[in-house]
DNA sequence: CCTCCATATCGCTAAAAAAGAATATAGCGA
DNA sequence: TCGCTATATTCTTTTTTAGCGATATGGAGG
C-alpha cells in the first residue's frame, strides 16, 4: 500500500506532473527544470526528490550538474504503470503544451551562473 | 490537468483506497464503510465525496440508506483507467486483505440504530 | 405533523505539505 | 588549496488535509 500511495501522492501536484511531462522530452538538470516551471531552486529540488522516491524519475551526476531522467519503472510497479499512461495523458493539456513548447529555449548554458 | 490531479489526490489516502477496494466486492452504505474502516461517520462521508468528485465512486439513495458503488469511469478518463488497474492492484496488501476478509460480517442491519 | 434514523455539513484542531530564503555541500578549474 | 557553481538541506511560514464532535437535512413510519 505504501508504495502505491507514494506514487499517487507524487503525482498529486501539478508541478511534479509537469516535471514528468518535460522529462519525457529530454534529460534536464535542476536549473532547467526550475526555469521551465518558474519556481525556486529549493522547491524544484524537493519535488524531484519526491518523484525519485516514488520511482518516477532518477538522477545521475555529471560534473556539477545533476541530470534527471524518467524512471525505468523497475523499482515500483505502480510507477511503471503510471509512467506508461502518462506517455499519452495530458499531452493536450494547455499548461503542459505551453511548457513543452518553451522547452527548446531552455538551455542550461543560458540559465545558470546568471541572475543569482 | 485538474481532472487528473483530482483522481491522484483521491487515491493518495489509504482509507480512500480501501474504500475503492471494498466497493469492488459489494455495494455498501456509509455506515458499513465507516465500520469496515473504524473511522467516524463524518470522516467516511467526506472521503466518499472526494472519491465521487473524482469519478471513482457513485451513490444512489435507497430509502434512508445511501448506497455507494464503484464509478463506471464515464466522467473521468483517468478514474476509469485507475479503477481498471485497481481491480488487481493491492489484492495482496495485508491491510486490504484483512479488511476484505471482515467484509462478510459487516451488515447494515447489525450496525445502524445501535451504539449511537 | 412528529419522531427517528442514516447521512451530509459545519466548526474546529492537529498534522502534513508546499513554498522560498538562507545556508551547507560537493565537484570543478585555477 | 581556493574560489566558484549547481544542487541539496535547513528553517520558517502559509496552506491544505484528515479527523472528530456537533448540528442540519431529508426521507419513512406512525
Amino acid at each position: 500500500m505504501r508504495e502505491f500511495i507514494k506514487v499517487m501522492k507524487a503525482l498529486s501536484d501539478p508541478s511534479r506532473v509537469k516535471m514528468v511531462k518535460m522529462l519525457q522530452r529530454k534529460v534536464m538538470c535542476v536549473c532547467e527544470i526550475q526555469e521551465a516551471l518558474g519556481i525556486a531552486q529549493s522547491t524544484a529540488s524537493k519535488h524531484l526528490q519526491i518523484l525519485e522516491d516514488a520511482g518516477l524519475v532518477s538522477h545521475r551526476k555529471e560534473g556539477l550538474w545533476v541530470n534527471y531522467t524518467l524512471g525505468d519503472g523497475s523499482q515500483n510497479r505502480y510507477a511503471a504503470s503510471l509512467l506508461g499512461n502518462l506517455r499519452h495523458w495530458l499531452d493536450e493539456d494547455p499548461g503542459v503544451k505551453d511548457m513543452v513548447g518553451r522547452l527548446p529555449q531552455i538551455r542550461r548554458e543560458d540559465i545558470c551562473a546568471r541572475n543569482r
